[in-house]
DNA sequence: CGTCCGCTTGACTCAGATCAAACTTGGTGG
DNA sequence: CCACCAAGTTTGATCTGAGTCAAGCGGACG
């Protein structure tokens, strides 16, 4: 379920904002009234760590919920910011509530995009454990293969890749030059082929 | 909503097995027929990366809920393995879709379980994105202390801690001494007091 | 009493972050 | 059509701090 369909789906419960300018969604310990849905651009969840240092918790781009736990909360646990440049849906919590209440095929969808996002997240983590760079970029481009093809055409930038494997893009780059030199991948720009290694030779 | 309360609520369409012994819960491939809940012990997903090697994707751990993406697919897309001494829940896919069909409240209640999960892991990730060991302990606390309070008491071991945000655990009792040096934490066994900078002096 | 495991400290290593700089590439607008 | 700008890409040099291996302590538990 996109979130142009959750939009479509809640029809007056939910609305479209365009900021030009950083804007403050929400603060902490504000009553919940809505989650999010990034449809353009950026938004951000920070908390104030105990020294008071600003704390990122989470980064949503585009396609993104913003702040679901908001909908099984009374109040917001964190300030959430939208970038400059976005377009946020606010999507009634009342009127998600009711959808899940009423039609199960909804809970159900919804659910299932959880899902999806934890599965996602879980094997972030575990990607991010592996410390070599090499093998983590190995392991990455292995989770989204599908079965048995060997070609992977990148959605993003290369650079977008490293963030989300959690490298800086320098080491990314070597990285990847590194893997090509010892035959373990063959790069076109943002298209990429396994295990060369293996069927070449 | 605890796995208990799932196994209970699920009925006949649940079931509850104790292994002894490293376990093969399903293999990529085969039909979904279950989800998971660890009730006690251990159990890991595993995929082969394109080179061969093992891959772990998520460790759960008592009380989590194991292959919930299962729900929403055919088949499954890694390996289960539940670990030596472990006690699993069996939770029929087609009895969770059914109460989620006919039961609002119940859809909404495993939403809010999924949504928490997504929470915490997106805090997690970028938790582990902090690069120093002092800041990442200090956020890591900080957003497990309620508002207001100072002090927090670990829930497990200090070794799990270190664990659970990406640290060995000498450079977590390495930094926990720093820390408590520069009077930024004072700790007692597995009690530990934030902010003693600010208050102290 | 012995064993396991969490805790603690020391010494060393190294791979990735960081800072810096050059070069492509793509798009915008005059 | 070209000037220009922003962003991605690439390479180099340097450094730091977390991982790793190693070893000793102490409490819990059978």
């Amino acid at each position: 379920m996109q979130v142009i369909e959750l939009v479509e789906r809640l029809g007056r419960a939910a609305r479209v904002e365009t900021y030009t300018n950083d804007t403050v969604l929400f603060r902490r310990g504000d009553p919940t009234r809505h989650m999010f849905g990034i449809i353009q651009g950026q938004a951000c969840l920070r908390r104030t760590t105990f020294e008071g240092t600003e704390l990122i918790i989470h980064r949503a781009h585009e396609g993104d919920l913003f702040a679901e736990a908001a909908l099984f909360s009374d109040a917001y646990h964190c300030d959430g910011q939208a970038l400059a440049g976005s377009r946020v849906a606010f999507l009634s919590k009342l009127g998600v509530h009711s959808l899940m209440q009423d039609d199960g095929a909804f809970a159900s969808a919804f659910c299932q995009r959880l899902a999806g996002q934890v599965q996602r997240l879980r094997s972030n983590i575990e990607l991010r454990a592996i410390r070599s760079a090499d093998d983590r970029i190995i392991a990455a481009l292995s989770l989204r293969v599908g079965t048995g093809e060997a070609n992977y055409d990148l959605a993003g930038t290369w650079k977008g890749f490293a963030q989300e494997i959690g490298l800086s893009h320098e080491a990314l780059y070597r990285a990847l030059k590194r893997l090509e030199r010892a035959n373990r991948v063959q790069r076109q720009g943002r298209s990429i082929r396994l295990g060369v290694k293996q069927l070449g030779d």
